[in-house]
DNA sequence: TAGCTTTGTGTCAAATTTACACTATCCAAA
DNA sequence: TTTGGATAGTGTAAATTTGACACAAAGCTA
């Protein structure tokens, strides 16, 4: 019977797929982890998408999402969140990704629902490696990006507001940053999630009183201005905090 | 080629569904609105499940769970918002719940993928019809539900932690109430849904300086006790913070 | 050593939050 | 008609939080 259930559901489901946002900060600006199918398709086309693929019926979807960024970027065990669904009927509009379809997929024009996920991750630690039917992955400053495969554009965007909903009520920007960092650049990264400026005092006055930073004795080198102290998440009050939310963290 | 694709399309697709959660409020505690499927299954098991069904090939999501919703209950045009998609490959696990999809589908076994939706809707104004493979469908009270159908459960525990987080940042709460309502019901809708007790003298302040409200010069009238002015909204400024939302109603 | 760049810091006024208790009004029952 | 029971409706003071705002310190470079 296990053998049985096996050969029924091991397979892959061609109405379901998953997509993964992931998000980085380059120190400077919010990123996201993209691929690029390269030149396969003939009519000229986006060629970046977001690392996605259908599941397997003996899978969930959680599952799904982490193989599936394993295996095009090299991504593993990480923590990922819904996004939501998305499936338009029309959502394989474009010429140029039913092409691509065609020369990956065994039914390149079945009805797909594709269920996204995003997360944050510090992107030094991460040195993503395509494979499969990704001919490269690398991380894209969200604002540069304009267009993308099927509809991974609005999906990139229904990602960023649910980011900025999330970081008003937990402290997960942090899993964006290096393990040492200054707050400054924490600061310039609330900024370009919420997208709008942050008085530079107010924001160190209220982060500070979350309590979940360990001011270092040690200084940023090199800079040609005056270096910055540097700071590391004290673990036990960040997953404190993180597990209650905070209600009142209104910028 | 509109006629060949629609008759590509127009089938149900076997693998995707659409389940609603319909809140409503009695004027004293959250109700769901869930179908009774009836006797049908030989195995002991639960009879209530949240209204939903498969999708079309050629309908898009929200499209679906609006039409399953008006087959199963006769509710029609309803805005709905996402929880987001379930789908563990053993979600069907039930005896009962594998016998009533015999019963139902053409390919009871295949692997769903389900997209939950949710609302608030003033249940006075709703009265569900029963109809399709729903013997009954009721307004039943979320705290005297112990199991559902399927993953409905921990569907419906999702919706409800939704909407506990969206009360705090729009104004949804109204959409539960009678066109003309008290303050003290609104109290109690928002106790209900935030699940602790709320000041009175607070709570009540801080809905009014929403300015959402009007009062009109009507009182409750048969009570047993002092009677309450009766309230409506100031539909435009609704509507205007509805979009805006608020990051501060921090309860 | 002068200039550029970014860091880091404090205060005050205004707004918001929290905690808290008693009177008013209606109905029902005696 | 009086009384008791039930809920409605109201204000204040202390503590906390927010928002606006400017200048000296430290390192690098030319």
């Amino acid at each position: 019977m296990q053998h049985n259930l096996k050969k029924i559901n091991s397979e892959l489901n061609p109405n379901v797929s998953v997509d993964c946002v992931i998000f980085g900060f380059d120190l400077e600006q919010l990123t996201v982890l993209l691929i690029d199918r390269g030149e396969i398709s003939s009519a000229f086309g986006p060629r970046l998408a977001l690392p996605g693929n259908l599941i397997y019926d003996n899978e969930n979807l959680d599952m799904a999402a982490n193989r599936v960024l394993d295996e095009l970027t090299g991504l593993k065990n990480i923590y990922l969140e819904q996004v939501g669904a998305f499936g338009d009927p029309d959502r394989i509009h474009k010429e140029s990704d039913r092409e691509w379809l065609k020369s990956i997929r065994a039914e390149p024009e079945a009805r797909v629902i594709t269920v996204a996920y995003y997360t944050l991750v510090p992107m030094q630690q991460y040195q993503p490696q395509a494979s499969s039917f990704a001919k490269n992955a690398d991380w894209i400053p969200v604002s540069e990006i304009k267009e993308l495969a099927f509809d991974h554009f609005e999906i990139l965007q229904a990602a960023k507001e649910k980011l900025k909903q999330k970081i008003k009520i937990q402290p997960i920007g942090f899993n964006l940053l290096p393990q040492k960092f200054t707050l400054s650049q924490l600061h310039r990264l609330y900024e370009s999630i919420l997208d709008k400026p942050l008085d530079k005092r107010n924001f160190r006055r209220k982060i500070q009183k979350l309590d979940i930073l360990s001011s270092l004795s040690e200084k940023q080198r090199g800079v040609p201005h005056k270096p910055s102290l540097l700071y590391e998440f004290n673990e036990e009050k960040y997953q404190e905090l993180t597990q209650t939310g905070f209600d009142n963290f209104g910028f």
